[in-house]
DNA sequence: GTCACTCTCCTACATTTGTAGTAATATATA
DNA sequence: TATATATTACTACAAATGTAGGAGAGTGAC
């Protein structure tokens, strides 16, 4: 909902957990690390430890009902998503989004499916 | 040149340092010192300790002429873009490239230029 | 009421990253 | 040759990251 306070570059697995929340709304500690898959396994209070941190750098809010407590984002997945792309673009690609998108075209990194969408989108924009 | 030994994720600064390595096949510490652009300005120490560390982790190697250390790429760009791109993906798109595609395509990160061009290359593949 | 369980909160600690100073050495110059 | 300058190799150190254990407090089952 609030736009990004500071945008601290996201670690693979706070991402993991982001993606989680910004599916769920609103979990428990508990519910996010049953939810992790193979690569996700940590103990429970490395988990917990990860959301902690993610309410200091601003990314969730925590909020206690009885014992436990569940969380929620705060920076909208957009936002997210929009600093990430553009540090990548910047630091992989300097700076160039068409070299990432024809880099994609060309590394057989899309299938045939994903190329007829996007010349859907690009006949409707264009 | 060579594959890829274990591929840790290259930071901003790491990736500006390669960048122009990539560019210029050999460098000195003081050559990419002098080449970085206003936001990679350090101390001259730092950005050898930077390149130490890349020699390091696999990504440069360094030859002594005369007093100097020269670097060069060790990693080839394209596995060092294709291993930062999936893991990109992995973590913001959750492993879909179209995803990442369709974002460029609606968040007027590409122009009218790269649009064409985007569909010249769809044009001649599919 | 007691035991087992679970959760939070606090603490810990190794590694990596960001940043750079300093000592020793080579080199160019006056 | 004495001096200023440039370079390397080594060291340092704070902050961030990855990972988790332990103490103490509720809670449900008997």
């Amino acid at each position: 909902m609030s736009s990004s306070p500071n945008l601290d570059a996201l670690s693979q697995f706070e991402w993991l957990i982001m993606n989680f929340l910004w599916d769920m709304e609103k979990a428990s500690a508990r519910k996010v690390m049953e939810s992790m898959p193979e690569e996700g396994q940590r103990a429970y209070t490395t988990i917990q430890t990860y959301m902690e941190r993610l309410v200091d750098k601003g990314y969730l809010s925590k909020e206690k009902i009885g014992m436990v407590n569940f969380y929620t984002t705060e920076i909208a997945r957009e936002s997210a998503v929009d600093g990430a792309t553009s540090n990548f673009i910047d630091k992989v690609f300097q700076g160039s989004g068409s070299s990432l998108a024809a880099y994609l075209l060309k590394n057989n990194r899309l299938n045939q499916d994903d190329l007829e969408k996007i010349k859907d989108i690009l006949e409707g924009e264009a």
